[in-house]
DNA sequence: TTTCGTGCAAACCATTTGCAGCAGC
DNA sequence: GCTGCTGCAAATGGTTTGCACGAAA
């Protein structure tokens, strides 16, 4: 967990919320997950349990939307039947995803650029506030093209 | 109904689909949706029975997947409970969304950079072949922004 | 006539919720 | 001690599926 993180839990227990052990080992084992690892609340649960943490399928979610909605991980749609998350980068180098439709597979990338350009469409539109931005390229991955 | 569209209906007929009443329908009614609206499956079974389409949810359901797999459609997720659906426009004009987390507001962008930067992105992963792509802001509206 | 698609109802399954007990602070 | 959080089990609700019948081709 960052320093940054840090403040963030003593801002929030300020607000009034309690920042539980189930809440500081979730935030913990996402930063100690390989860089660009998405999981879904049914793997992490799984993985969790394995490292000793006990954690509640229920409160896993409660938690994982706890993160989610104060900007500690983001909450991803590859559009299966679940989701997944992952911690969230800094805004201007947020990696974005390509999700094959037939296999599964997802690839990273990387644009600096991409911040700047949701920044204008923001500005563009009433000054929304951004709290997220996600690029998605669907399609079929190099291996499945061959299939179909 | 487009000419475009009855051509490749024809072609899904040769490939041995059929092409009934339902999925005739269906496509057309997303013919006739106001520009931008994007409804869920619950919502589109609703306002097709008012207007004497006989179809049922799952038949709907497996239609929708019909049509998305076959490119006629474009399945969008807001982070809801439920998947959205619209009209597929031409690849390199194919507007994008704004999303408020708090209220669900949802706002088209289009940009016509956006096609070529995707196709730049699936060039360099092993050519990958693009069938969607979706640019997604997620933040708080003028409205919500305010009273957050 | 041969499949493939549809409708119905039941099943699925990720996620949510009510409630009693527990733990931050 | 107060109140928010957790765990459990049950509920929820969008989506999927098995099966018998109906309709494209």
């Amino acid at each position: 967990m960052t320093h940054e993180a840090k403040e963030k839990f003593n801002k929030l227990r300020e607000e009034g919320y309690r920042i539980t052990s189930q809440r500081e080992q979730l935030l913990e084992f996402f930063y100690n997950l390989p860089d660009g690892e998405h999981l879904s609340a049914e793997e992490m649960h799984k993985k969790l349990t394995e490292k000793g943490i006990k954690i509640s399928l229920a409160t896993l979610y409660r938690s994982l939307k706890f993160l989610v909605i104060n900007g500690f991980i983001r909450e991803l749609d590859f559009g299966e039947d679940h989701k997944h998350y992952e911690l969230k980068g800094p805004d201007n180098k947020q990696h974005q995803h390509l999700i094959c439709n037939s296999c599964g597979l997802t690839v990273e990338f990387e644009d600096k650029n991409l911040y700047d350009y949701a920044i204008k469409i923001a500005k563009r539109n009433n000054s929304f506030e951004i709290r997220d931005y996600q690029f998605k390229i669907f399609g079929l991955c190099e291996k499945c093209r061959g299939l179909t």
